[in-house]
DNA sequence: AGCGGGATTTTCT
DNA sequence: GAAAATCCCGCTT
């Protein structure tokens, strides 16, 4: 397989609410250390803005923040609940404090190994933004990876189109809890919470 | 199927 | 010192 044009990850560079419905369908590609490969199709996801009361990136730059207002296409790990990790990837373009949050995907290769690392099997191993990252081995060592290559890489295909994509409001938040940045694949058995 | 609580530590006030 | 872009388990319908 080659590999893409850096050309394709130019979508990237747009406000997060526009990236994230076209980042449904889009593929992440884990290779671990030992070499094993995990692939896994994106079938949620949420937007989050500098301009938006819910996003950690509202309040400004901070050291936990950086790497959201840096360049597009890197990863974004935050730790919460005293035990989870989640992942984002920065959008926007540099200087802009934006990203969507991966919430749920659906597991193509590797699903041995993802289940093993879950330690649950089916829709529950990957239906949710900590799980996800569990699956996928993401944690603070992957703080701001560039996705266009290495251990973590994004895939990019075509947009959806549009009567695939639901768009609702996102997941536990407590502010800005009416705008509707939260966007998944229509009858997908992976998505988190379907409405 | 749905509700309620506990886990556990980083981050910001 | 409190809240957190969550998950899991156990208990009740």
């Amino acid at each position: 397989m080659p590999q893409k044009s850096l050309a394709d990850f130019s979508f990237l560079d747009a406000p997060s609410w526009e990236v994230a419905p076209q980042l449904l369908g889009c593929e992440l590609e884990r290779i671990f250390d030992d070499g094993s490969v995990v692939r896994v199709k994106i079938v949620e996801v949420e937007a989050y803005d500098q301009s938006d009361e819910a996003s950690h990136s509202y309040r400004g730059k901070t050291m936990r923040t950086e790497t959201m207002f840096g360049s597009s296409g890197h990863l974004y790990v935050y730790f919460t609940y005293g035990m989870h990790y989640c992942a984002n990837i920065v959008t926007s373009g540099a200087g802009r404090g934006a990203g969507v949050l991966l919430r749920a995907v659906e597991p193509i290769t590797g699903i041995d190994i993802i289940e093993n690392r879950r330690k649950t099997t089916g829709v529950n191993a990957t239906n949710g933004p900590a799980k996800l990252a569990q699956a996928l081995g993401i944690d603070f060592d992957m703080r701001g990876h560039d996705l266009r290559s290495g251990s973590l890489r994004l895939i990019p295909y075509s947009p959806l189109p549009r009567s695939q994509i639901v768009a609702s409001p996102r997941i536990g938040i407590s502010r800005a809890k009416d705008t509707l940045w939260r966007f998944y694949i229509k009858d997908n058995s992976y998505v988190s919470k379907p409405n």
